[in-house]
DNA sequence: GTGGCTGCAAAATGTTTGCACGGAT
DNA sequence: ATCCGTGCAAACATTTTGCAGCCAC
């Protein structure tokens, strides 16, 4: 199957790799349609899954709220997320290699070809906002 | 807030901890039901938030697939998914404290309170289907 | 000219929510 | 007698898909 450029495709691309930070396939939407009104959601989706099946943007998908998020990153690195706001950051590892070496599949049988680890933390402005409150979580 | 005691939250306990494997929420729902069929989904996913919200059931929320799993193992440990079926599976650390020392936020501030490592792999079925096959992708 | 890509709308998926009622406390 | 939890259906959010026409090759 050939695979073509389009204007589309292109700018999909321009718009990921130029996010400070890791917008979701709506981010990305949004900023397009911004600019060019009548592009399509189905096309953005749809772009932006080739483009990271071809490895020219990266691809998260453990956060749990549903959302695929993308990257402007290919390097290997990890991700953590703001407990409070949800916020994503890059965490890097000092020893990235080790980690697949201390894993062990409790079920037989099963290799592991690779490994990302999703990190929970607090930002330094929901830090601030929860010292001011006086509370931890404002939950139940 | 008072909380009480139900015969259908009993249920889905007792459901999830005689599961083996990581279930989905529809997974438990359609197990309740075929003995139970009044039951509702919409209290079983409520059930399920709450009982892992008080710490009595394991929640999994990072597989991309957008669904959520539950586990009836609370202590700690981490999980892999086959690439192929999509089977989770339970993976033990040699040293689990580790990790998290090793990890420096790259954005100033970040404070990290936890991580769980997603690996991926394949398992044994998956793999020795591949192997009968020749091919190590269908995709494309 | 061909057929992959697009736009549109509808469908699919997994989960949450509003509401009236019944049951646990 | 409260008022929380339930069942039901509708709403929600994100992503995928079917299809006719268009445009990059």
């Amino acid at each position: 199957m050939e695979r073509r450029n389009t204007m589309q495709k292109a700018l999909t691309y321009e718009t990921v790799m130029s996010y400070n930070g890791h917008p979701s396939a709506d981010d990305i939407y949004r900023i397009i349609a911004s600019e060019h009104s009548s592009i399509s959601k189905a096309t953005v989706y749809r772009n932006l899954s080739l483009l990271s099946e071809e490895g020219k943007i990266g691809r998260i998908e453990a956060f749990g709220n549903g959302e695929v998020h993308y990257d402007h990153r290919i390097d290997r690195h990890h991700h953590g997320y703001c407990r409070s706001c949800g916020r994503v950051v890059d965490i890097e590892l000092s020893d990235d290699n080790d980690f697949l070496g201390m894993a062990t599949p409790v079920e037989d049988g099963f290799v592991i070809t690779s490994g990302e680890i999703i990190f929970e933390g607090i930002c330094r402005e929901c830090r601030e906002k929860e010292k001011k409150n006086g509370t931890e979580r404002i939950k139940n």
